[in-house]
DNA sequence: AATTCGACGCAGCAATCGACGCAACTCGTA
DNA sequence: TACGAGTTGCGTCGATTGCTGCGTCGAATT
């Protein structure tokens, strides 16, 4: 991109608001260039342009322009990597989930070996010594959801195994609600969890909240099968900033649910679809896909951190 | 921290309850911005906030809401000691969009009033307070089930109120998981806990685990919706001494289930008919039904000590 | 000469205000 | 057991407030 500074006319024409606009915006939210000397003309740099085209995406979506603007403002470095992906919405597709529990390693091996015994004791030991030693994002992605997607596989296959993986689900449920109820939240919960309207599957959305209680982020959980109108509600009640949407297949992955979250009149500010069930191209403008565990956590931190000035305490 | 004023809707929708409800906690109880012109808008500073926090801290442990405020009013924070005190409640108390409990206490208002703002910290530890406090079983019969039957009725009669459901399901199930994991068992597991088959309801069944943990019997869970062939299966790997079968409604209670269980070659000394579904008339003889938890434990209790004396081990 | 600056004002709109009422729950009484 | 009285959360309604984008004006900058 060219580095020279632009006046304040081309960037007003660039964003298409009017000059006097800029200078409000300037002046009453503090956004404008870096570096202004009063009484002198505005030269906005590059920088200062990528800030205004968050604020300007940000309020046509619908976020109230002082919200927009503290977002704009506080984001230098993440801004454009979440615009880019607000633009293109994925990256990759969901693939590559044809892990063997063997490639897993020994200790996916031995919990698969706990399972099968109902050894609720050795599962449950095993578990939370992975998550202590490994933390909550490794222990999901590289032991509990190989074995537990071992476990359904056979299950499929040979319509047994149900016990296995009640018992198995439920330890692992166990073992994150250990890790949510350790975490302190700082402030108050700005973001909340679901699963999409008929989804069962509520593990990884448990990961999920297991892995922002470590990063010491407050949250709310609804649980499964969250019927659209019920999640309307719970956003309208409590306001959060960020939604995650968990769906585990197509069925279960109506984009109308997201619509309905962005068509809000207080709409929150990020909406996360989750889960391999979503299809890009029939996502809704203004949705981030995360393609893992770990890319979910990092964005509701940059929510977080965002919204600490506004919301304060 | 920050110490930007807050609007009624933001401050709202932080405490999790209306703005209504905010304007009426004003203008009936005092309880509003400091600095407030009559006509213009509240600005609720930190310091408002607070007195806010407390009255909603108070009213969800089930203190009424005439005497919460008064005490919110008065009071930039409330000693644990008077905590206490106010717990025990008198005057009236009303209703608006609440959970009905009857006369379960006011700390099931408490929880109730909690659960209906989705307010998970205080759901939790409400309730692993009073496991704290009163154990196990007084704390199922006499909290935990009037909230969820009043939840259960609720959210039949005016189909609402499912994130509420769940939410409050979960917290409960990981109260009980803690309680689990706290007690430490002696010997190995001869009593196994089991659904019906097509049973969801699983929070009766881990309220017998955590009672049974909390009494240091060892015991095995397999889970929601058992198949009868699982269960067989199950009872056929782990030989376990007694079995408890629970069933809610009538539609689960297949007594075939049972006589599947005591016509297995090594039959487990003692079958229990768990939950409301079971009827008396259709139970094949041999099968124990337990009233209340509190039976149910004892009778686990019984084949535990039976089984010492017999084995001496 | 063409822009832009700071300051001021205005119109549209969302949020909120005060008042009122409803529904639901609890408790005391019959 | 049924019923009325007292409480309480919250929805609704018409009016008001305050935020927001932008036009205008005289002076300063480029």
């Amino acid at each position: 991109m060219a580095d020279e500074p632009l006046s304040a006319g081309a960037v007003a024409r660039r964003l298409g608001v009017a000059v006097t606009t800029l200078r409000t915006w300037h002046q009453r939210y503090g956004l404008g260039p870096s570096q202004h000397v009063p009484g002198h003309h505005r030269r906005y740099t590059p920088a200062d342009l990528a800030r205004l085209e968050v604020m300007r995406k940000l309020t046509a979506e619908g976020v109230s322009p002082a919200e927009a603007a503290r977002w704009a403002k506080q984001s230098p470095a993440v801004s454009p990597a979440l615009e880019q992906r607000l633009r293109a919405g994925v990256g990759r597709d969901g693939g590559g989930q044809t892990i063997p529990v063997g490639r897993a390693g020994p200790a996916a091996r031995g919990l698969a070996r706990a399972a099968m015994r109902l050894d609720s004791t050795a599962i449950s030991g095993a578990i939370s010594h992975a998550l202590a030693t490994d933390g909550v994002i490794a222990t999901w992605e590289s032991l509990l959801r190989p074995v537990l997607f071992g476990i359904g596989e056979r299950h499929a296959a040979t319509a047994g195994l149900i016990e296995v993986e009640h018992l198995m689900s439920r330890c692992v449920s166990e073992a994150f609600s250990a890790v949510a109820s350790r975490g302190r939240p700082t402030g108050p919960a700005r973001i909340l969890l679901s699963c999409a309207d008929e989804e069962q599957h509520t593990l990884p959305l448990e990961a999920l909240a297991a892995a922002l209680a470590e990063a010491g982020v407050a949250y709310r959980t609804l649980g499964a099968r969250v019927p659209v109108a019920a999640l309307i509600e719970a956003v309208n009640r409590t306001g959060p900033a960020a939604v995650a949407v968990w769906s585990h297949t197509r069925a279960t992955a109506d984009p109308g649910q997201l619509s309905a979250l962005l068509a809000m009149p207080r709409r929150p500010l990020l909406v996360l679809a989750a889960g391999p069930g979503w299809r890009a191209e029939t996502l809704p403008a203004g949705v981030v896909r995360p393609v893992d565990l770990a890319e979910a956590v990092s964005l509701a931190l940059a929510v977080r951190d965002s919204l600490d000035q506004s919301t304060g305490d």
